[in-house]
Order: structure tokens, then C-alpha cells, then sequence
DNA sequence: GCGACATTTCGGGCTTGACCGAAATGAGGA
DNA sequence: TCCTCATTTCGGTCAAGCCCGAAATGTCGC
């Protein structure tokens, strides 16, 4: 059992704005290097540095080495999910992109996010943005997103290769994942995927050729044939 | 505007202990005096009253005057969320690699919590505990808690008196709220039901005599009638 | 109004930890 | 091998904020 001090002091380190910025900055599920994290932090590289091994062993990142330079990413979706419920919670954020607040510690001017990053782009592990909730809508039992897949929505995945009886069934020795969980959209203000389902629909998506990464950036665009098969197979638009 | 240091100062608030061990004795959802917080802070009254300050302020608790002195209880359900997502990403309870845990340092005197806690007993404004769980798996489709009800389950819940379908029915200009949302319970490591079905569970499981508040603590009680409801109606036992 | 009790305000001591400069470590590339 | 770049370690400074004692405010019961 969790007891207060754990729970306090995981707060406190989160609870840094130069911590926090970097957390923020990786929500996108991209892995960074220590240099650019300390540039987000706006602090030094040192600085940086001692922030990222308390971090690490606090378990909200894990942290990789490739070739001279070290990569970070959240260390598991609970860390996500902390971070979008600690979003949630702050009463005048509930619209703002997380992860432009790592980009932006000035009082910036409200502005809307960026066309890319609303049409779509990756949640830490699954899919977000227009095409992520007309998704999840369209999968759902009406108006229950991340609850019962209507029986429609199911056929369609299992069409389109995914394996729903293997991502239901708990994998021996593991912690038990939520299979469809709903993940509020801070652009769009409407629930789309996440859970087990929502990172196979992007992996799968990725694969498939229908999203591309942009490199260096969080959106995801959707290619011609994206488009199409989005429309075919889900009948989303 | 909102900043990363919105998240940050909202994480920094929690990451006290004093404030940690007052916001976590409130997820009970029960209302507490200044003074109790501050006992169970283990802080003089002084320090306790300036930490609510905080915490009120930022939305994480609300106030009220009741004679001579000041009530407190969580500020909404978003919080709620917060602090069980904590709770969650805590290394200790998530998931830890098994060498990790060979390693672990000092296997903590891991203690059971109370019976009667472990029995029943309110999450914010929900169900959890034995019985929560117990009732969770009842009335969701095999292994699927937090996603669809079963039909056996919604029939029962009908029967029992909930009106579901308003309650699915998001209510004009209030932020939609998650129908059916699984919450992991602490003591059964097993979810149970949070969101707007939980909340009106426990609500109806209150007023039709099935559980009764233990004055002081979070423990629930199952009165006799109860435990044969529950029994009847649901097939819990 | 008076005394008891709950809570808040004020002021000062003291610890914690964030930060940076300087220097060390380690991996690539020529 | 030498040089460069990314990152980490060390040491010392400084500000933030937690905490309590004392005293003030406010409410209840008589």
C-alpha cells in the first residue's frame, strides 16, 4: 500500500516547474535527449541533469543511452495518466494543449493549437485529435465512448486485422491493462481511445501507412490512403 | 494565461505531506473540520489552517462555515481523479520488473489494511472495497469492468430502481461526465465502478437502507438488509 | 456579556533543495 | 590518437516555504 509519503513526494517532483516541463514535453510519447529537456526546462544542462536521475528513479521516465546521448520517455501510462488527470484538475487549463505549456512558461497570449496538432497526433500511446475522437465516436455504442464498442465498431477492427480476443485477455504475470479507456481531448473537448485499444488502433494505424509520423514534431498526418481507409473501413471522415 | 506552472504549482500543493495526508483522508468524500485535518496531518492548527488556504484556493478542497467551525471536503471530482492517479503511479504498487523487486532495498512490512475497510467503504463518491468490486464484476460483461454492462447487469440495476438512461444522458451546459469508469481499488487490486453509475449506486445503496456511513471513519457498513439485497438482486455475495 | 472552543493572522527560525560555474567522464568521428 | 560534443559530478550560494509560539478573530452556550 501506497502510504502518504510516497504519494507526497512523487507530487513534490512533479511539482517542480522545470520537472514539470519536461514530464509535459514528453506526454507527446516521444523519447528526448537531455539536452533538449533541459532546453524546454529552460535551465542548464547540469541542472537538467539532476532533475532527469530523480525523475528516473521515481519512475515517471525511463532512460536509454544511443550512442553519446541519452533518450527519455514517460516511464509507463500510469505516469500519463497522472499527467492528463493533474491537466484536468488545474479549473482554467481544461482547454489548453498539455504539452504547448512545456513550450510556453510565458504568459502566452490564448491561442488555438495549431491546425496539425488538431487534426491529429499521438496521446503518449494512442491516437488524439479530430481523427482520434471521430474514431473512438464511431467505434462506440452511441454516445458511450470508452464504454461498449458497438457491435459494428468491433467487426469493423477485427476486419482491419486487429485482434481484440489477445488485447482483451490479460497477459500472464503482467499487471492487467484497461482494454478501452477514455482519454478527454484538451482540442476537440470530446473523449477519444486510450487503453490497450487505443495503442493498437495507432500502432496499427502506423503500420498500415495510414498515419505518418512527422519527425520532430507531434502531429500525425494522415495519408491519402489514411483518408480513404478511415472512410471505407470506419466510415470516419 | 495558464502555464506550465499551473500544473506544477498544482503538483508542488500536493506534494507536501502535511496537504497530501489531508487531501488523501478526504477521498473518503467525507466532509472534515480544520481541526482533524490537522490531526491526521500531525501539524499544529496554524500550519493546518494555512495549508487549507492553499488547497482552497486552488480548487482542490472546498469550504464551508458550519457553527464555529469550517467543514471541508474534496473540490470535485476531477481531484478525486488526481489523487487516485497518484495513488496509481506510485512504483511501489504499479507494476515493478521482478528483479527490481529482488533488489528492492527494504521489503516493507507490508500491511493489510483494516477489515473493515477492506470490506466496504466510499472512494469520493463512490462504491469500493469487497463489496464494490464484487457488485463491479457482477454487473459487467465477463472480465470487462469499466466497459459494458451486462445485460443481466443493466436489468438488475432497472430493477433495482436506478434510472440509467438519464443517467446516461449528458446534462445540458455541465462538462459531460464518464458514465461507467473503472477505478482500481487499493485493497482488491481489482477495479470497481466510478463515474456517474458509481456515484449514483452508492447514493441509492445509502438511502435504500443497503449501507450505512460509519460516523468518523470510511468504512461502509452492510446492514443485514443489504447483504440479502445484495444477494437477490445482484448475486453478490 | 463572559468564558470556552475553533480557527486565523503575524512574525521569526530553520531546513530543504534548485540553481549555476567549473571540472570530470564517456562516446564518436577524423 | 586527439578533439568535440553530450552528459554527469562536485561545491557553494541563495531563496522559498514549512513550522510553531503568541495573539487576534469569531461563534456558541449560558
Amino acid at each position: 500500500m501506497a502510504s502518504t509519503t510516497d504519494i507526497a513526494s512523487l507530487a513534490a517532483l512533479i511539482g517542480n516547474p522545470a520537472r514539470a516541463a519536461m514530464l509535459l514535453s514528453l506526454l507527446g510519447g516521444q523519447a528526448l535527449t537531455a539536452g533538449e529537456l533541459a532546453e524546454v526546462a529552460g535551465v542548464t544542462p547540469q541542472t537538467a541533469s539532476g532533475h532527469l536521475e530523480q525523475l528516473r528513479a521515481a519512475g515517471l521516465i525511463r532512460a536509454w543511452a544511443e550512442g553519446r546521448r541519452r533518450r527519455h520517455a514517460l516511464g509507463s501510462g500510469e505516469v500519463a495518466q497522472l499527467l492528463e488527470a493533474l491537466h484536468l484538475a488545474v479549473p482554467s487549463l481544461a482547454s489548453t494543449p498539455p504539452q504547448a505549456l512545456a513550450a510556453a512558461p510565458d504568459p502566452a497570449p490564448r491561442r488555438r493549437a495549431p491546425l496539425a496538432l488538431r487534426e491529429a497526433r499521438s496521446c503518449y500511446d494512442h491516437l488524439a485529435g479530430r481523427v482520434g475522437v471521430a474514431l473512438a465516436e464511431a467505434l462506440a455504442v452511441e454516445g458511450d465512448v470508452g464504454g461498449a464498442l458497438s457491435a459494428r465498431g468491433e467487426a469493423a477492427l477485427r476486419r482491419w486485422g486487429l485482434d481484440l480476443d489477445t488485447l482483451r485477455a490479460p497477459v500472464q504475470g503482467r499487471r492487467p491493462r484497461v482494454f478501452c479507456r477514455p482519454c478527454l481531448d484538451w482540442s476537440e473537448r470530446r473523449p477519444h481511445l486510450a487503453g490497450a485499444l487505443g495503442a493498437a488502433i495507432l500502432t496499427r494505424a502506423l503500420e498500415t501507412g495510414w498515419l505518418r509520423r512527422t519527425p520532430g514534431a507531434r502531429a500525425l498526418s494522415v495519408t491519402p490512403a489514411g483518408r480513404e481507409g478511415l472512410r471505407r473501413v470506419f466510415g470516419v471522415d
